[in-house]
Parts: structure tokens; C-alpha cells; sequence
DNA sequence: CAATTAATAT
DNA sequence: TATATTAATT
């Protein structure tokens, strides 16, 4: 049993991923024009974001060895059609995009996010803003807030208060669910009832008034990775040598996301030291021929 | 329009 | 199965 409860807020930035673990791959999975259609522009970008919140957070990122790297050089040259010729054809439009298989550690940017906004805050809008994932849409994050909320109901009502380690506790828990939603701590805020006036020190302030926008673009950012298939399995890349993950003999193909974050500051300017988020592309199962967007390499805690 | 939720679809 | 999508409601 882990008493880190008490603090969990200064780990928080220690567990995120540290740029080595990142893969700093570039490569170019979009042909040139349908990159220009999307605005997708190279990652030159620095790492916005993820305000931290008022307590002042260190940011030991333990980036020390950077070793892994790069990008191939290789570049295909489009294997010529990826699809079944479709890609360079319509617009954005229409196109779908696979499936985001929420990995443990995109689930702990997200915990992370919901942590830190507070209960009230953490509505789905907020929450994608505040994870800088590109590529995830408010859809993907109020679907799987959906979810979460209802294992931390379960949760709740069997947990006799210890809290400890916040597993999965037997009996009524579905497997499914219970298996992703426990790689990671649930921080002591999420339990329980909101509160509407006087809550703890949750100190974080909400960013003035957010207004709504059309973004079409990260999202379209992701489904040009995909660019256009509805039944091919275009060649992917899964990159990571990590274990746990079974190697797969598939073809892969790296993709860096862009974030590219339109969105103002919010309102605590602190530092900003999260690293840049991968997009990870992963072909289908053999369960059927599904493609999948898995941003961020499938590791466990 | 955004959020929430239950039901449904893939 | 896990996630997406839809519809009804706030």
C-alpha cells in the first residue's frame, strides 16, 4: 500500500512522460498536399503547456539521457497509394478517425488534467485543453469522462474510506473498465461529492471565459495520419522497444503530433516544461481490420 | 452551444 | 471489448 495520497500533486509532473521517453519521431506519413489541406506544419513547436496549477511545481524532469531517437531517415516515399486511393482526394471532410485507445499514460494526462481542474472544471472541453494532446477531440475525452465517472461512482461506493491504493476492489467491478481506469491513482479530489461553495484548497483559477471555436484542424491533423481509409490497413509504426508490449510484426509508421494549441494562455503563466506528445499510430488488430489512434506509446506505470 | 447521461452502434 | 455516436435533457 502507497501512502503517496498525501502528495500526490508533487509527483504528478515527475510521472509525466519525460522527453526521452517520447520519441522525437518525424516523419512524414501525410503527402505535401494533403498536409497544406490540414495546416500541418512541422513540430517546431516548443511544448505548450499543461499550466501547473499555484502550487509551485518543480520540474525535475529527469530528461537526463536522450538517446533514442530518431527519426528515420527513411522515408518512404509514399508507398504510393496508401490507400486505396482516397487520400489525396476529398477534403477533411468525411473522413473518420480511428479509434483512440486510451493507453495508461494518456489515461494519467487525463486523470492528471481532471485532478487539477477540480471536479467543477473538469468538464470535457477544459479537460482536452488542459491534456494538449493533439489530436484528441472533446468527443473522445467526454466519452471516456463518461466512463471514468462511473468507475469513480463504483468506486465510492465500495471503497470504505482507506482509499489506499485505489485498486480495483472485487465484487462489483467491471474488468473491462477496471483494468485501464486502475493503472492510475485516482487523486482524493475526484471522490466524493463536489463541493459547490466552500471546497479545499483546490487552488487552481479558471481560465477566463472560454470561448467556442471551430477547430477543425488538430482533429483533421490525426485523420490525415490515417488519411482516408475505410478498410485498408495502411502500414504503421508502432515505435517503442519497450517490453510489456509485444512486439508486433507489423509494419509501422511514426507520426509526430502537432500541437499546435490555439488556445490563449490561461490564467497562471507558470512554467512549461511538458514534453511533446507523440501520436502514435497503430494498425489494426487481427480482431477485425479496426485501424486505431493511439497517441502515446502503450507502456504501462 | 456545451455538458451530462443512457442507450445504442461499430 | 472499448470506444464512438446519438438523443434527450439541462
Amino acid at each position: 500500500m502507497r501512502e503517496e495520497h498525501s502528495n500526490w500533486f508533487s509527483r504528478w509532473e515527475d510521472e509525466l512522460p519525460s522527453p526521452d521517453e517520447l520519441m522525437p519521431l518525424s516523419q512524414t506519413l501525410i503527402t505535401p498536399d494533403l498536409a497544406l489541406a490540414f495546416d500541418i506544419q512541422n513540430p517546431s513547436n516548443s511544448s505548450p503547456p499543461l499550466p501547473c496549477p499555484s502550487p509551485p511545481l518543480s520540474n525535475p524532469l529527469p530528461g537526463s539521457g536522450n538517446g533514442i531517437v530518431p527519426p528515420n531517415s527513411a522515408d518512404f516515399g509514399d508507398s504510393a497509394d496508401l490507400g486505396s486511393g482516397a487520400a489525396s482526394d476529398e477534403p477533411a471532410r468525411t473522413l473518420k478517425r480511428p479509434r483512440l485507445v486510451w493507453t495508461p499514460q494518456l489515461h494519467k494526462r487525463f486523470v492528471d488534467a481532471v485532478a487539477h481542474l477540480g471536479i467543477k472544471n473538469a468538464v470535457p472541453k477544459t479537460i482536452m485543453q488542459l491534456m494538449s494532446v493533439d489530436g484528441l477531440t472533446r468527443e473522445n475525452v467526454a466519452s471516456h469522462l463518461q466512463k471514468y465517472r462511473l468507475y469513480l461512482k463504483r468506486m465510492q461506493g465500495l471503497s470504505g474510506g482507506g482509499g489506499g491504493g485505489g485498486a480495483a476492489l472485487v465484487g462489483s467491478s467491471d474488468p473491462a473498465t477496471d483494468h485501464l481506469f486502475a493503472s492510475s491513482p485516482v487523486p482524493p479530489h475526484l471522490l466524493h461529492s463536489a463541493r459547490t461553495s466552500s471546497d479545499h484548497f483546490l487552488p487552481y483559477v479558471p481560465m477566463a471565459t472560454l470561448q467556442q471555436h471551430h477547430h477543425h484542424q488538430q482533429q483533421m491533423a490525426a485523420a490525415a495520419a490515417v488519411a482516408g481509409h475505410t478498410q485498408l490497413q495502411p502500414p504503421y509504426h508502432r515505435q517503442v522497444g519497450h517490453f510489456g508490449s509485444p512486439p508486433n510484426g507489423q509494419f509501422e509508421h511514426p507520426f509526430l503530433a502537432r500541437q499546435s494549441q490555439p488556445i490563449h494562455r490561461m490564467g497562471t503563466p507558470v512554467h512549461n516544461s511538458v514534453p511533446n506528445y507523440i501520436e502514435d499510430l497503430e494498425s489494426a488488430n487481427a480482431t477485425g481490420g479496426r485501424k486505431v489512434l493511439t497517441l502515446f506509446p502503450t507502456g504501462d506505470d
